[in-house]
DNA sequence: TATATTTAATGGCATATACCACTAAATTGA
DNA sequence: TCAATTTAGTGGTATATGCCATTAAATATA
């Protein structure tokens, strides 16, 4: 009867993605609740596992955050005795990241979790879509599609030369 | 030469939901900076006058949002002066959200800023791309996605039937 | 009808995330 | 070599968002 949308998030991405990544978020959260880990300090473990070593600005980077922000989260991993920064010996003013004993058994123990929460995404989105969604998502997280979008003449900008 | 995932975006739909989020509300911010309000402010806005005159539990379930995280977002637009709450006059629980002039003045106007940031999303990914993404993400964001991945058994789980 | 339960909203607290100003250290260049 | 610039990190402030406890109002139930 009625096809006229009912949210922003029809026609806009960028709502469109907040209203989701709430969702998920929620739903990882749920899952993951049992750890004490929030979704993103979760994430953030695993990822300062993974990149081993990394600086505060490297970390920063590849997690396309803002590096104050970055120091912001990692404060109560600090506090919580996962995470540690140790200054680096050749560059005084680089911190690296790494996970204490403790952070590695934490994130091992919790992908456990994680496993769940990704098992159940995967059957109710289907793995071939989960895997597509996933792929569009870094590309807009790369550095390059930021620069397209710069230079992307949009047709309301007077003067644009294609 | 070296195909090892650097990030647990590669795994995580979670994860990348989170960082693309973040780009992406970048990109979307720098274009709608000049109007002064946030991309979440400009997305509320519209959303509310979409919406017209529903209740903040209404508007926090379209947007799945917590109804107390809504009202604390709403608080720096209220105090701006673009929304009001009005109370409900036969059910005095009930707030319903609303624009005040000035609200609809200042969505009105930001739109034109907004159309300038899909226009250039559109052209870096491709309209049909864009739209695809957009209806994979309302897909995950309905409610009936979250019960199919309640229901979803995963396999790790001892007794699951099926 | 009186009580129990549910629902809407608020306020406090915690994390997530951004910007800005500032400090310190490294790098560039005259 | 020394001043100018760039880079890494920190701390403050503001918004975004969630949870919990509480209040008030509506609804259901005995």
């Amino acid at each position: 009867m009625d096809d006229t949308p009912k949210g922003i998030w029809d026609f806009c991405t960028n709502s469109a993605l907040k209203r989701a990544s709430r969702q998920l978020g929620q739903l990882y959260e749920d899952v993951l609740a049992p750890s004490g880990l929030r979704g993103t300090q979760y994430s953030l473990l695993s990822q300062i596992a993974h990149s081993r070593n990394a600086s505060l600005r490297t970390l920063a980077d590849l997690l396309v955050m803002d590096l104050s922000a970055l120091g912001h989260t990692l404060k109560p991993l600090i506090r919580d005795g996962y995470v540690e920064l140790v200054p680096d010996a050749s560059d005084r003013r680089v911190k690296r990241v790494q996970l204490t004993p403790f952070g590695v058994k934490k994130q091992q123990e919790t992908t456990d979790l994680w496993r769940k929460a990704q098992a159940r995404f995967e059957n109710a989105l289907g793995k071939q879509e989960a895997e597509a969604l996933r792929r569009a998502l870094n590309g807009i997280s790369e550095a390059a599609f930021a620069e397209a979008f710069a230079r992307a003449s949009d047709s309301t900008e007077p003067g644009a030369t294609g």
